[in-house]
DNA sequence: GTGGTCTAGACCACC
DNA sequence: GTGGTCTAGACCACC
């Protein structure tokens, strides 16, 4: 029933102050929201995650954790975490968590003193270089 | 000459794992960078803005100090603190923040599964909402 | 690698006016330049320098935050803060704050009425006693 | 018996870590001690040394308040401060501070690793300029 | 009134 | 263990 664990593409920003677990953990709601991940798919282990994103296990523990008890994923002892939540039954959280996201976005820009027709160039312009960034998976 | 200091409406959400100072700091680096705060304006002094957002004025301190030394303002012991303007500084971090904040709401964006049409899409309508709820001032 | 932090002796003087961590901050500073604390070497963390200085971590945090803004060290959360060597900056620094140094002692000198053949003896006959100190390392 | 109030030059560095009322107690105890002021010279009025310093009255009152503690000066109500002190009597004193001084420069000028001959150019360098600044005075 | 230094100490993130 | 954030509040320098 449950399949492999996919590749996620997981950047950790040290200088950021958000702290590393809200990092990894937000990475994950993200990609379960997407549909990346599926009802089912195992997640990463906590070893092979931790030593791959170069942070103490004890990190990811939370991590899984806070998305347990906010009942994204489930574990299986012995066998791992899994994703709990079938994305189809939330496009409702997703795009909600879109809009909020949109809305604060064009109000500091629009804080900011740019106007709408910057705002869509910026975006035009930054969208191309995200995209390549994920396909061309180095390291 | 100093100006009278100007009202700014900081909140802080104390849920986000934003710690306080950041959100502080990220306010007022807002308000100087859009030219809501003007060369010369004097800054809520620190116990008031303490007093103000129910925080400790060390942190008020610490916000302080960090801007002082990012060289957006100045203090001046025994008067207060006062908007430092580089004319070569301000619209280069202006721009630079505007093209990080931008990437960073794409990034999600795409993580969360929308496409860049999507994006536009979005931002057409929240931007009017936006526009519309700063002319109305309530409070 | 990083090396074992090394013991340093600072002294702090509650008498003279100069702050604290001013006397903490340039005594680390004195040890970078002069080169007994090298390029990555651990700095004594907060709180065990706190407790030998008889000192509040606050203020340790204080300093080493500030020799961080002036880059001769960096943090490394959960593990430590250590010395960073700018090869360029050092030499500079170095000579700049002799320099200083000097400057505010003639200054001080002529002040008190001293010419220059009088403060060039003092010298001599200073530097001998300093150097024999030194070699016979007390404690 | 009093004589007029001579003039100083007396430079405040705000910069520094020590207080203005520290710098100016040193500077006014330093030019009795070398006898450029002397026994019942008049010092300059409170007003007026904070206008010419342009610091506030009281950062001078606490100044002399201090000095006449010390024994350096004492106040007539209504005539205004005069030096108490007879640098004749005092040599011993001056030679101990310039002694200490020198010390503790030529201690720090060694830590940071400068041998004898580049203490004595430096202070060769160093000593016409501090001179000469003295001499043009200049505001 | 204003900013600046410092203490005592809690609690969190991360190793 | 390490650093980082934050509170509550005293006391000083200076306006």
């Amino acid at each position: 029933m449950e399949k492999q664990n996919k590749v996620l593409n997981i950047k950790i920003d040290t200088k950021t102050a958000l702290p590393t677990y809200e990092q990894i953990k937000q990475a994950l709601k993200f990609a379960i929201l997407s549909g990346r991940l599926e009802e089912g798919d195992q997640l990463t282990s906590l070893r092979e995650l931790a030593l791959k994103l170069k942070v103490n296990p004890n990190t990811i523990i939370k991590v899984y954790y806070q998305l347990e008890v906010e009942g994204y994923i489930y574990s299986r002892p012995g066998a791992g975490y899994f994703v709990k939540l079938d994305h189809q039954k939330i496009p409702k959280d997703k795009c909600t968590l879109f809009k909020d996201m949109t809305k604060e976005y064009v109000f500091k820009a629009h804080q900011l003193g740019y106007e709408i027709d910057e705002i869509h160039k910026q975006i035009s312009e930054a969208f191309p270089e995200i995209v390549t960034k994920k396909t061309n998976k180095d390291k």
